[in-house]
DNA sequence: ATCTTGACTTAGACACAGTCCAATGTAGGA
DNA sequence: TCCTACATTGGACTGTGTCTAAGTCAAGAT
């Protein structure tokens, strides 16, 4: 994830500790933290890091299209880092999992104009809700 | 809607003024209420209705399937009447608008077996986005 | 028609997620 | 090294939703 570091100072980005942190927090592939969850394992690497800032990376990362802002429960927003392939998202209606899935087709097209009311269609987003293996078992 | 009171009578509802009043407020077809704006229209026909009423009630409206709760964008979540027409949600990403619309297909099958990690799918909620004509005019 | 009772409603306090602000600190260019 | 525009801070504030204890009432029983 260091070549994010480096693509967001090419961009003009100052790079200070906070964000070098939250970088790092949410480097993985697999993550889908609240920013209250960033918050708590920034401040384990760097204590004195605000709320304010988090919330405020977080934000710029989302604007800069380097991370995903998911929300899927109407509660807190989680932030995806795999923004550059697309994918949707599989949930456990139990545990509140989040699974990165990748459904076949090309999921705009299936919309058909007549449905369309005249909109510019640009993006689309798809959560598949079901138990997962864990909660099955349970 | 009538019939829906019917309905829920039918299954031990208490029929008070404030829970018919907010079964009014969700009639018609293509609302799509934050519970607050619920409880503003609510209070212009019964003036001493609760906000806590409200949230009370649309959460057993829910609960016994006759309203969906929609969240688009992480904010204050909707109210959706139409609870018993399969559909999907087309939101302006400017204004905000809701459409209900009917994409073609089966859009659980889109998910590859090897794609659900085992678990067991129960629905799909999809969420069209782009720019109303409205909006595009502007 | 009245009584009774458990379910419903109420106001307000509380909780959580997120935003805003003025004061302070600092990255990185000159 | 200095400067300054940008970043950070903590705390107050807002919006959305939940909880509670006390009062009220719908509807079945009498």
């Amino acid at each position: 994830m260091s070549d994010l570091l480096e693509r967001l100072r090419g961009r003009g980005w100052r790079l200070t500790a906070q964000r070098r942190v939250v970088a790092e927090v949410l480097d993985g592939d697999h993550v889908h933290y609240t920013a209250d969850e960033v918050h708590a394992k920034a401040t384990e690497l760097l204590p004195e890091i605000s709320r304010a800032t988090v919330y405020n990376t977080l934000g710029e990362l989302v604007s800069l299209g380097e991370v995903l802002e998911v929300s899927t429960d109407g509660r807190a927003k989680r932030y995806d880092p795999n923004a550059h392939h697309a994918h949707q998202h599989l949930v456990c209606s139990r545990c509140g999992t989040i699974r990165d899935v990748h459904p076949s087709g090309d999921l705009l097209a299936d919309l058909p104009t007549e449905e369309r009311y005249g909109f510019r269609l640009s993006t689309v987003e798809v959560t598949y809700r079901g138990v997962c293996p864990n909660c099955s078992a349970a």
